[in-house]
DNA sequence: TGATTATCTAGTGATATAAGTAATAGAAAATAA
DNA sequence: CTATTTTCTACCGACAATATCACTAGATAATAA
């Protein structure tokens, strides 16, 4: 015992600091730089847990810093400073096996030097491999295989070297060696089709056949262009459609989408000629492709045979409009800007407030230069030829500043990043709560991620390039030949890393900075002393500081006149066109790195600044834990999407009049503002109109982003028109799913989710047309009465429906009445349109049905506590009508509020006859969240307020409403509580647990550090980690301003309230989300179209019997086992090594025994005992008893610590008296709460479970 | 030590009590000894000639040892005690009990029990519970019939001395009736921010307001404990030369060893405008970055300012740092300002988060 | 030349910034005595 | 080790404070031996 508290005074002397490589400059980094690094600096650490195989890496950002200056110096063929970077990266890997991947980028880039032969190669590799003790893998091995095919050295007989399955493995690397050099390979007859990997046979089928289709072969791949081909645009349209643009609704489609490409137009143009017969007498030329409505074609299609080859020849016209769109996107908005530049020119005056686009193309003239010349000297600075030595201490610190940034300057060619420049800030217009302007650090790594993404685009495109070299046949057509093949054959998924936000910063804040200098824009104002009217010219942008409660707050403003010029439009070419819907089907989900768009990354998983999340992602992929999340989104990726032209025509009427209308909002009038005080007005006065002031500015503010959102979205809508669209998707850290495209998706308000049709359609059949018109009803605000009186609902308005469908424009129409009335409108056509037909049975339908839970949260925590009553309420019981748990919860609060107003409490006679379901919706549905009792009270009151005239003490009355609310929710939900509860308790001991380890319990205020987050994992195998906690603010000097952003690399302290908080609802998410996406598989399995909107599931009409079949086997599978046991179970497993700190009673017997036991070590350690120490003790205890030598094992036996003693007790007994002792116990769970009888099995009989 | 002259014999035994456990973080004065040491410094009965017209408005004095002091020093007409913590409501009905029973509390303590953050609590203290009507008097002069004493040396009630200075400015609060003089407890970092002088490290915005609108003094300051005071961590040393602080013993405080700092306010004579609140915001913006020079900072003034402004502003200020600027040299800069048409207005230049008050 | 000391630098932590706090109440965490 | 004072108050999608200075440790330059 004695030895080991002598050790732990050793323990005191401070472990010596780590170097920050991280922020040290290319040319400053020297291989083999930290020799100094102990293997005991370079041990993995855990997260969370010391169960999950889940590790950091201490030199996590330092690695990740040179490892993306390695590959970008690769990129720009510093292969001398590549050189020294690689070598600097191996002393700081925990794992050093994992330096092969450094070494293959290396040898792969440098490969591709001309003046590097196989030879070279080799050599390299066996100097790395005698100096850092690496063995190559596969990939190794085929990169040098790439090299000596391309220079016809004897390949075969390299490849021959390896043994068969080898072999295989090291061809499967299609994006090294390239599909020529696979071709090659193949040609040779030694190679046997054994040798070849089974996803690649058909390629070598078709090389050992090649002689039959020679015609087929193209010169190269359509796009195989160079950066500075001009991209066309379409001049007529332009300008028919500026009548339109005057109302606000700018085309995206001709600058974004319709990159109007002759070559593949062709193919689909004359598809759709060879079907014109069945077209009726339309007759399509060859330049109106761009201009095409594919969807009304398709519509009129008949024969699944022609909907087959129309679909295809879509699909490969649009997958090339699809690359284009992300590769080319910012190209698009130039030439944009440049059209109406040049326009405005040729007509001489350049009018102030027209001409948006035609000043950005100034701007961009202007800024050009500048721009070039920042280029130009950071490559000069990296190729030496700067020197360092005469500079003032000025151009010191600018130099040393460049440095750090200079190799990710030199990336993207200026052109590209003047357009990005100018559209991210246009596009952070009123974002983070700044009206007319936007946070200077959001702009600033917005500026640098938009760089980064660019690149990553073209670096993707350009190793797709080299992967189907030039003379191979059409891309398209290869990657049919390669579409079985499962990993991703244009990218290794292990090397991509991101900048750090450091260069995000610096680099954003380059050319920020030059653009906030070369922006002008034309100013008139009146000079009040001399009464003459000056003209002249002021800075577009200003970078000026807010405060926001004495905090400091960089914010960069637009100049009024930009202001004005926008109007509250957003600017369509703003969105990031590698963000917008896709065209073709998005890839499939093959990775937690791997899906989505083709040319941009995107994450399975959401994450905010969590590296533990991306790390136990990481892991879960690797162990193939995660397909069947894959399956479920990939579903969601492939339900191909439409927009409904005509309830767009009768939005863009709506928007353009400028009026309020439904949730359309006015276009902004000058805000309300109040009457200016007098100077000496009383302080408490000022400050009032301070408070009237803000609040009406907030207003103005909330219709003008309002607006502004909607904008976005009809513009993307109509980019979109008559196009076949599908939403990429990924899932936030609960699993639950989103459209990965902003502003415009189908999770959107009632407007944006009317404009969303299915692209294929389904014949309605008897049930689909009951189900259609449920679904008027449902959105109608219907949707409480049994299913047959919504449809009799419908029967009786069905002349409503057809005046509504008819005209819809009517001051009265029937439509606009409804609860979601552009939904309704929807319907209403789709309904007219149906019962055209003789029978309306076999319309063709498109529109989505929504069958939505009802309180899913609550249904979930009713089937997991079994709680039959609750199950009643949210209709997981079978009905003849469905349960209104609001109005049930409502007629409780009744109750009791009326028993009171018996008694003559002057708050219950008031609310008596106020109690409506409304009053109490809010509350319900946030109970689920955790709400407290203030946040409740603060929502009942705004239900409320509408009954007071001002006098009375609201906040009273709402307290004492929300009081019983809160009591009747908890009276109904009793089991969902007693879970809730469990759920809240459990994440609070593991949020405030302290793992068995001397170093994470170490810390400056002697009291121990909360390091473990609360994990689960979802039935579907997502882990799921919460991502609270305190963050640690890092600080980025850059030439604009300082910046503050988390350091996404800490590993802090949890934020315990915050995971108890979230845990209940999260947990629950998790469920719901799992839900979903097994629904969704089973959906994708029967091949119906689905989509979700988390606890809305969308179908055809004709598919919802099928789809709510589904729904409810999902549920009752999910349900099947105890999931809070399991919980529990897996908790347990995870913290077993893990103490918590609990209060008892200074008196109890244990409480002294440990004193006792505290009072020993402090004699022998001469200083105070902190809860660190015991913690060393005890982990030092319990390694001596799981040790292998019974000599060890015996002193652990003999061992006393202050956890030891506990043993003998029974730790839930001694809880309960007053607590005043902390002791460390170790971690354990309380029993969950007993199960009642609900057997889940019956909610496949339960018809409103979800209608 | 001298006798203890201000010092009422009627509350010997009050004050003799154990002190008080807790005092919501404020601090006050506990050694009759420092308490009359001021009192000597401040030398009130030559400013307040008229004891039967002097009012005073005394607000979280908790306490109270001081207020007691000075009320038997100046003998006031009323003397209102501004509280509503409970313990200190308590304290003070026992004092004023105390008083009633020994000579019908001819000291005029009257307890208010309101908050005195609560603007409100002074226009009703005058205008509904009319406890006192103090007279508008000429601003040639500071006021002779209304002292203002304030224990604001909580940190959170460092913005209420910068409000209070600011109506000084504005003619507003208690600042109408004329230039009401203000006996400020403060914490000893807003002293030594408030009243740094120009081109001292903590030259602030709120140092440069209290060089335009008032006449500061510091009174006293508390005993720092560790020796060695780094430079510029403590107080302007031209101040402390100047004004010649009294020194309160560490352990003369209430809690011992706590840090505040006494300041005498006088406002100056100011004509409110609404100039004065484009200064604040033209001050503001220079100061976003006070270690930078005039020349650098303009820019921030508003767009096209440096191209504006710069002409009309001498060279050798353009080179100062804002920190260094002198009252003149600031009023010289607020002309400029005042003449320059691009000025922005009061509305764009206002702080303002949009907040999503959306809610179902 | 090697050792020692002065000087410089980057990195860290603390503090200030503005200038209504509160219209609400009750538990939990933080902090001072 | 208690009592008082402060903090915080609904989940997710959705991301952010910054300037300055004093102080430290480690690196570099300078100095004297």
């Amino acid at each position: 015992m004695h030895q080991f508290l002598e050790h732990l005074k050793l323990q005191d002397q401070e472990i010596k600091k780590s170097p920050s490589i991280h922020n040290k400059t290319f040319s400053e980094i020297i291989e083999n730089e930290p020799e100094s690094i102990t293997d005991e600096q370079r041990r993995l650490r855990v997260w969370s847990s010391d169960y999950d195989p889940v590790t950091r890496s201490p030199f996590a950002k330092d690695v990740s810093h040179l490892q993306s200056l390695l590959e970008v110096l690769l990129t720009s063929k510093n292969f001398d400073r590549a050189r020294k970077i690689l070598e600097a990266i191996h002393p700081l890997l925990s794992e050093p096996h994992t330096f092969i991947f450094s070494v293959n980028k290396y040898l792969q880039t440098w490969s591709h030097d001309p003046s590097v032969h196989y030879g070279d190669l080799e050599q390299f590799f066996s100097t790395m491999e005698q100096r850092y003790g690496i063995t190559a893998n596969e990939r190794t091995f085929a990169i040098i295989l790439a090299k000596y095919i391309s220079e016809d050295g004897p390949y075969i007989s390299y490849l021959n070297r390896f043994s068969q399955s080898k072999k295989t493995q090291i061809l499967s690397y299609i994006d090294v060696i390239g599909v020529e050099g696979l071709m090659k390979v193949f040609s040779d007859n030694s190679i046997s089709i054994e040798d070849v990997p089974e996803d690649l046979v058909n390629l070598f089928r078709e090389v050992r056949n090649e002689l039959n289709d020679k015609e087929t072969l193209i010169s190269e791949p359509e796009y195989f262009n160079d950066d500075n081909t001009e991209v066309p645009t379409v001049d007529k349209d332009a300008e028919s459609l500026r009548a339109v643009d005057s109302f606000g609704l700018k085309v995206i489609r001709h600058t974004l989408l319709g990159l109007r490409e002759e070559a593949d137009s062709k193919e689909i143009v004359s598809i759709i000629k060879q079907m014109e017969d069945g077209l009726g007498n339309q007759s399509w030329s060859d330049d109106e492709a761009s201009k095409l409505d594919f969807f009304k074609v398709y519509k009129t299609l008949k024969t699944e045979e022609q909907r087959e080859k129309f679909n295809s020849g879509l699909h490969s016209f649009n997958l090339t409009r699809q690359r284009r769109l992300e590769v080319r996107g910012a190209d698009g908005a130039k030439e944009k800007w440049k059209h109406e530049f040049e326009e405005m020119q040729k007509r001489g005056a350049l009018p102030l407030n027209k001409g948006l686009n035609a000043q950005l193309f100034q701007w961009y003239k202007n800024l050009l230069p500048y721009v070039k010349k920042e280029a130009e000297m950071c490559q000069k600075l990296m190729d030496g030829k700067v020197s360092k030595t005469d500079l003032s201490p000025d151009e010191k610190k600018l130099y040393k500043d460049r440095e750090y940034y200079a190799p990710y300057m030199v990336l993207v060619p200026p052109e590209k990043m003047c357009v990005i420049t100018i559209l991210e800030l246009l596009k952070l217009n009123s974002t983070g709560g700044i009206v007319d302007g936007m946070r200077a650090a959001r702009a600033l790594i917005s500026v640098g991620k938009a760089v980064e993404l660019e690149y990553k685009s073209q670096s993707l495109l350009k190793s797709e390039i080299k992967a189907f070299s030039k003379k191979v046949k059409s891309t398209n057509q290869w990657k049919r030949i390669l579409s079985n093949k499962k990993n991703n054959i244009i990218e290794n998924p292990d090397d991509s890393t991101d900048w750090s936000y450091t260069v995000y910063a610096k680099l954003g804040a380059v050319l920020t900075n030059l653009l906030l200098f070369v922006a002008k824009v034309p100013v008139k104002a009146h000079n009040p002393t001399t009464g003459k009217t000056i003209t002249g010219s002021q800075p577009a942008f200003f970078h000026t500081y807010q405060f926001l409660n004495g905090q400091k707050l960089g914010v960069i403003k637009l100049h009024k006149e930009i202001i004005k010029q926008l109007a509250g439009r957003s600017l369509s070419n703003a969105v990031q066109p590698q963000l917008l819907p896709m065209l073709v089907a998005p890839r499939e989900w093959h990775s937690y790195n791997d899906g989505g768009y083709l040319y941009s990354r995107s994450t399975l998983v959401r994450i905010k600044d969590s590296a533990e999340t991306t790390a136990y992602l990481r892991k879960a992929a690797d162990l193939g834990n995660l397909n069947e999340v894959y399956d479920g989104l990939n579903v969601l990726g492939k339900t191909p999407w439409t927009v409904n032209r005509r309830v767009f025509e009768i939005i863009t009427r709506y928007w353009n009049s400028g009026e309020e209308f439904l949730d359309i909002p006015p276009i902004m009038e000058e805000p309300n503002l109040p009457e200016p005080l007098p100077v000496d007005a009383e302080p408490a006065q000022k400050f009032e109109y301070q408070r009237k002031l803000r609040s009406a500015l907030n207003e103005a503010a909330s219709l003008r982003s309002q607006r502004c959102d909607t904008n976005y979205k009809l513009e993307i809508a109509r980019g979109f028109l008559g196009e076949k669209v599908f939403f990429p998707h990924n899932v936030d850290f609960r699993g639950r799913a989103y459209p990965i495209s902003p502003h415009f998706n189908h999770l959107g308000n009632d407007l944006t989710r009317s404009l969303f049709l299915f692209w294929e359609g389904r014949e309605l059949g008897e049930r689909g047309l009951e189900w259609l018109k449920i679904h008027l009803a449902n959105v109608y605000g219907v949707d409480k009465a049994p299913l047959n009186e919504r449809v009799q609902f419908v029967n009786d308005n069905l002349e409503n429906v057809f005046e509504s469908a008819r005209n819809p424009y009517d001051t009265d129409a029937w439509w606009k009445k409804a609860e979601k009335p552009w939904q309704a409108l929807g319907v209403c056509f789709e309904l007219e349109e149906a019962y055209k037909l003789e029978n309306p049975t076999q319309y063709v339908s498109h529109i989505p049905i929504h069958q939505d839970g009802t309180c899913n949260g609550l249904q979930h925590y009713a089937a997991l506590g079994g709680d039959i009553e609750g199950a009643r309420q949210v209709n997981l019981l079978p009905a003849d009508r469905p349960q209104d748990v609001y109005k049930y919860v409502a007629s409780l609060v009744q109750k009791r509020i009326d028993a009171e107003a018996e008694e003559g409490n002057k708050y219950a006679v008031f609310l008596q006859d106020k109690i409506t379901r409304k009053v109490v919706k809010q509350t319900v549905m946030t109970n689920v969240y955790g709400v407290t009792f203030v946040g409740a009270t603060a929502q009942i009151k705004k239900q409320i307020d509408q009954y007071f005239s001002g006098e009375e003490d609201v906040a009273d009355y709402a307290r004492y409403l929300t009081m019983h609310v809160f009591n009747s929710i908890r009276e109904l939900f009793e089991g969902a509580h007693l879970i809730q509860d469990w759920l809240g308790d459990a994440a609070k001991r593991v949020s405030k647990s302290v793992r068995i380890d001397y170093e994470d319990a170490k810390s400056n205020d002697g009291k121990p550090n909360h390091l473990s987050s609360v994990i689960w994992t979802t039935p579907l195998g997502l882990p799921c980690v919460q991502p609270y906690r305190i963050s640690k603010n890092q600080l980025i000097k850059t030439n604009l301003q300082d910046i503050s952003i988390s350091d996404p690399f800490s590993a802090s302290q949890v934020d315990a309230r915050k995971q108890q908080a979230a845990f209940p609802p999260n947990f629950v998410h998790s469920l719901d989300a799992t839900h979903m996406l097994m629904t969704a598989k089973a959906c994708g399995d029967a091949r119906l179209s689905f989509a979700s909107v988390h606890d809305s599931y969308w179908t055809h009409a004709a598919d919802v019997d099928h789809m709510n079949k589904e729904i409810r086997n999902q549920f009752v599978k999910l349900h099947s086992s105890n999931l809070v046991q399991e919980l529990k179970e897996e908790f347990e497993k995870r913290y077993k090594n893990c103490l918590q700190v609990i209060s008892i009673s200074g008196e109890h017997p244990l409480a002294k025994e440990i004193k006792e036991v505290r009072r020993n070590n402090v004699k022998i350690l001469g200083r105070a005992m902190t809860a660190a120490d015991e913690i060393y003790l005890e982990k030092t205890r319990l390694e001596h008893l799981n040790s292998e030598d019974p000599e060890k094992v015996k002193i652990g036996k003999e061992m006393v610590t202050t956890v030891s003693v506990t043993e003998k007790y029974d730790l839930n007994s001694i809880v309960g008296t007053t607590k005043n002792f902390q002791i460390l116990v170790p971690l354990t769970f309380p029993d969950i709460p007993a199960k009642g009888e609900l057997d889940v099995e019956v909610v496949k009989e339960s018809p409103y479970f979800f209608s | 030590m001298t006798s203890l002259r201000s010092f009422n014999p009627a509350l010997a035994k009050h004050f003799s009590a154990p002190l008080p456990k807790f005092q919501y973080s404020f601090k006050h004065l506990a050694r009759r000894e420092t308490c009359q040491a001021i009192l000597d410094k401040l030398d009130l009965t030559k400013k307040y000639t008229q004891p039967g017209k002097l009012d005073i408005v005394d607000v979280f004095s908790g306490y109270g040892l001081f207020s007691t002091m000075i009320n038997y020093e100046l003998k006031p007409r009323k003397h209102v005690i501004i509280e509503n913590i409970k313990a200190n409501v308590g304290l003070w009905k026992e004092k004023i009990r105390i008083l009633e029973n020994s000579n019908a509390n001819r000291e005029n303590f009257v307890l208010y029990n309101r908050d005195g953050y609560n603007w409100d609590t002074y226009e009703d203290l005058i205008s509904k519970d009319k406890l006192i009507s103090p007279s508008f008097q000429s601003r040639d002069k500071i006021h002779d019939e209304l002292l203002i004493i304030g224990n604001l040396s909580p940190t959170k009630y460092e913005s209420l001395i910068a409000q209070w200075i600011m109506c000084c400015a504005y003619n507003n609060w208690l600042q109408k009736y004329g230039r009401v003089r203000m006996l400020c407890f403060v914490p000893t970092a807003t002293a030594k921010k408030f009243m740094s002088g120009p081109a001292f490290g903590k030259r602030n915005k709120s140092s440069v307001k209290r060089d335009l609108f008032t006449n500061s003094k510091l009174v006293a300051i508390t005993e720092t404990e560790d020796t060695v005071v780094a430079e510029g961590s403590g107080y302007d040393p031209r101040l402390l030369f100047k004004d010649q602080p009294i020194l309160i013993p560490s352990k003369g405080t209430l809690p011992t060893n706590s840090d505040f700092a006494l300041l005498e306010i006088e406002p100056e004579n100011i004509v409110a405008t609404t100039a004065i609140e484009e200064h604040e915001h033209f001050m503001q913006n220079l100061f976003y970055s006070p270690s930078k020079k005039v020349k650098d900072q303009l820019p921030f003034i508003g767009p096209g300012a440096l191209d504006d402004l710069a002409p009309h502003i001498p060279d050798e200020i353009m080179v100062k740092g804002i920190r260094e600027l002198t009252k003149s040299d600031w009023e010289l800069l607020f002309h400029v300002y005042d003449n320059w048409p691009f000025r922005p207005s009061l509305l764009d230049q206002m702080d303002f988060i949009h907040e999503d008050s959306r809610n179902f």
